[in-house]
DNA sequence: CATATAAATGTAACCGGTTACAAAATTATA
DNA sequence: TATAATTTTGTAACCGGTTACATTTATATG
């Protein structure tokens, strides 16, 4: 139907080997020729079909970002179009397709996801780690599947990933605390089984010490991360009697119920009660009070991703790398006191 | 190197041809050799080569959402992954794949876009229709390329489309501040060359009119939507001294800009003045004031768009199609006047 | 039971590039 | 100028499914 290789091949007089050298943009094909074929592509409108490229290189040239977006915690949500956008911009410059999935799709009864792999669809895989599982793992292994996570997984496998350093972005909290001269934090919401969680609470400890400030157990309290238990939470903390002026909120939904509880008690934010969370957030100028963030950039956490996945692809037996993306502090209202 | 389906029919003592017809379920295979089959793919642990199906029937059952994530006025931007949501549902469940492509995406030197049309790397187009231009309506049409277009095109193409009905959606706007006992409103931001502008402000002047309340040219003041401007169009609409008691916006972060400047001239939200914009937006419930909204289903808008143009790659010859997205008004503290 | 009809299966061409290897043309070297 | 080395080009197999058409096998009908 299209117009071919072949019919190239006729009206250039070489053959198809040549023409697909000038494709290729290979070093062996004299200038003149070279002209030649350019030429008869150019009056033929040729395009080259993409799949039987794949086809005849069995490789597709795609990669895929499995995405998780019924689970509402995952920290991608409300900032994937970010992630995407690093990740989007990294695959295409090297020529490569970005394919999206959601975690769950199913096709039939398989998940769209091993369909991916199985059928060598995609050449290489993103994934958040969260999605890990020992089906699919071996499903990976067993090819060599290049893939790359997002986030450090919990179990211990030979797999890249990139990731924030979380034990960092708790210190950042606490230390950006404790200059603005809070002095009792607390670190609440979030679930103790997540490594982020754990890495994070390491980093609040950390800094504790370093300032010699007493760890208390009693104000670390975890919870799904949501409004009414943000408020719930609160609440309890506050009647604990312990002089608590601040806290780190492993999310920024959770922070903004404990708003609420704190505004009740009559307290004040920022002179009475300090707040940091975890995730930076649209409108953040438009909230009140606006939240101090622990902020990631994102772009460059799905650029990094991508770069890594490429290079994998193309260097299948090059050794295991974790990346770290840097986060910093973004000082907003809830943090702002007066120094006393 | 795989295993391939000459492999199973080797090990079934069948043809290829019989293999086949067993993978795509055709009903002209006898139960009893149709088991036989099944059974030595699992034996062999065989899976189809999606490459070479592609291949031999000259089709990447793939379809690309074009996105302009660059562009910060685009509606899809900080929601996007709910369009995405409910695209990625319905391409997967019926055994397509979903593309992403930044709009302004460049590979060497032509558009990663352009490519996808070219070089056939794709069965169809969600595109939208902001990016419409000569050169790629060209392209399009001399294949009879299957696209829909998100959000109705300014020219006239002759190509399928999903949209919200703004001419509705600016009518729902207006006609909440009047329930709620506004009477001059205001019509801020957005850039009066685009369709959906029009089609809001037309919105608006038909339910002023049914209502019996004059319209007002002095009023209507458009601009860049960002906070600054939002901020400057209020401060100027103030000072016409012209009795105002209420605007709708065309975007909410103009409309934070303004919600500044009315705090500043002393007047009150709701009380004095109320506010609808359109675009809902997150954390919603934390933003002061919480702004009424003319809100979207986006999960919906995809999930139309999708099924459009899977259809259209089944039955390319049918007819074009317009499919409208109903939209509603969330309610918020922004316009919650007591009534007087 | 012979023949017509329908159902099941097989054969082989086909999709359009890539690439190993062979052959021809060109350039370098003795 | 003959021969070797190098560059350029050509031939044909190959990637792994699908499918039109032919053929065999099973079932229905007179």
């Amino acid at each position: 139907m299209g117009v071919t290789i072949r019919d190239v091949a006729k009206a250039a007089e070489v053959s198809v080997a040549t023409v697909s050298r000038v494709l290729n943009n290979s070093p062996s094909v004299s200038p003149n020729t070279c002209e030649r074929v350019k030429k008869a592509m150019k009056m033929l409108d040729f395009f080259p079909n993409s799949i039987a490229k794949n086809f005849a290189q069995q490789s597709t040239f795609t990669v895929a970002l499995i995405i998780d977006i019924d689970k509402p915690t995952s920290f991608l949500n409300p900032f994937f179009h970010e992630v995407l956008d690093g990740i989007e911009k990294v695959v295409y410059s090297q020529g490569y397709y970005l394919l999206i999935v959601n975690a769950n799709t199913m096709v039939g009864n398989e998940t769209a996801l091993s369909r991916l792999i199985l059928e060598k669809r995609v050449d290489g895989l993103i994934l958040p780690s969260s999605i890990l599982e020992k089906n699919l793992i071996g499903m990976m292994k067993k090819d060599e599947f290049p893939v790359v996570l997002i986030g450090e997984p919990e179990m211990k496998v030979d797999i890249d990933w990139v990731d924030i350093n979380n034990v960092l972005a708790g210190e950042q909290a606490v230390r950006h605390l404790i200059e603005n001269s809070y002095r009792k934090i607390a670190f609440m919401g979030g679930n103790p089984n997540d490594l982020f969680y754990k890495n994070r609470l390491a980093g609040y400890q950390s800094i504790l010490e370093k300032s010699g400030i007493q760890y208390d157990p009693a104000i670390i309290k975890p919870g799904i991360d949501s409004k009414e238990n943000g408020a719930r939470l609160m609440k309890e903390l506050l009647t604990l009697d312990k002089d608590v002026d601040s806290a780190i909120f492993n999310s920024n939904v959770t922070a903004f119920g404990a708003v609420n509880a704190i505004n009740e008690s009559g307290l004040s934010i920022p002179e009475d009660f300090g707040i940091v969370c975890f995730d930076d957030y649209p409108l953040a100028e438009f909230t009140v009070p606006p939240l101090t963030t622990v902020a990631i950039d994102l772009r460059d956490l799905g650029a990094q991703a991508a770069t890594m996945l490429l290079q994998l692809i193309e260097k299948p037996d090059s050794s295991r790398q974790h990346t770290i993306i840097s986060t910093k502090i973004i000082a907003r209202k809830s943090t702002a006191r007066s120094r006393n």
